[in-house]
DNA sequence: ACCTGAACACCGTTCAAGT
DNA sequence: ACCTGAACACCGTTCAAGT
């Protein structure tokens, strides 16, 4: 009597929802130029018109794949920060978690960091940026405050901290260099950015 | 009695090079996105299948694309670099160069950056990516030797500066900050890699 | 050596029609 | 409200055949 009860019903229930899911699978294992919409839908076990209903093209499922990475990488950072932590480790461990993001979602990372994203889109990834760049420039003005940072413009330094882990992090990405060797790294690397390379 | 002579003729001369110079044209105008090997041959008054003979595929293209955008951007960059400068004013020098780079040319450098490329390509890139990385490794080397830097691992210290040069033209390139806010704020962002954010 | 034309197997997107 | 099936206008790639 239960009209859900055939293996493959009329409606799916979570189309969105089951297509987003597949799409990060796909953009993981196979990258994203793998991704089809008509290849989703089939994975999904309906009808290539179907994911019609929910993504208006393709560049919104992307676009709404980039949102969702966002979301995670603020919790990562989030769940990664210790603010009972002295400055040095406690950006260290940021750094760390940021690396191993990437690390460990390449494709994904080079999607949220796309130039072309629908103009609702792109706003709501601005407000997502701002999120994580804002996260770092509170803990940098509390530095300045306790006088562990230089006096200067606080932007320019979140600029630049946020530049160095952000070029650290698409390096890894990148495959350039190993899982270790970049892991390995981030003591020296957040280190050299509060002393810098002139002898003191 | 040149078979040359007609508006079209059998051959086109140089349809390699023309295919590229369209791609590149498209490239800077409409995106990546926008590049079909069907268009570029419809550009360049020839038969669909034509450019099959020039590039075994369409990443092909994109590999020859990036590839002449790494000795593009090497030029540029020795171009920029003054041995004759103090190490501060001459890094900030090759910054500067390395964001214009970047503002002027968004897609190329994405599309230099990605990981999709044959591995005979790939290897071609690591050595365009070695060339430069090298130029600024021998700088900072140089600088280690005059005593202008610390005396850390040397990889350590191209791998910072690298990231940081790097991340910087990757958000230059993403377009949040405008054309001005970005190059005027090289000076700094050297500074602070130099002398870091911690008080002296 | 270089290019054409037809063919194949895919796409994304739209839209009337079905449930 | 959600999905289907057919249709449209595109792709990239291959391959016999032409010049």
């Amino acid at each position: 009597m239960n009209h859900m009860s055939a293996s493959r019903p009329y409606h799916h229930g979570d189309l969105r929802a089951a297509l987003l899911a597949g799409a990060e699978r796909t953009l993981l294992e196979k990258g994203v130029a793998a991704l089809s919409l008509r290849e989703l839908a089939r994975e999904a076990g309906v009808s290539h018109a179907a994911p019609g209903r929910h993504f208006k093209d393709k560049q919104a499922l992307l676009s709404a794949l980039a949102l969702s990475g966002y979301d995670r990488l603020a919790r990562a950072l989030e769940a990664a920060d210790d603010p009972a932590l002295p400055l040095q480790p406690r950006l260290t461990g940021l750094a760390r978690a940021y690396l191993r993001f990437a690390l460990d979602n390449p494709e994904l990372l080079e999607l949220m960091y796309a130039r072309k994203h629908d103009p609702e889109a792109a706003d709501l990834m601005a407000t997502a940026v701002d999120r994580t760049v804002g996260h770092l420039g509170r803990i940098i003005a509390e530095a300045q405050r306790h006088g562990e940072i230089i006096e200067a413009d606080p932007h320019h330094l979140t600029f630049t901290v946020g530049a160095a882990l952000h070029g650290a992090a698409t390096f890894s990405a990148g495959g350039v260099l190993d899982r270790e060797t970049v892991l390995s790294g981030v003591d020296d690397l957040v280190h050299l950015l509060l002393h810098g390379l002139k002898p003191r």
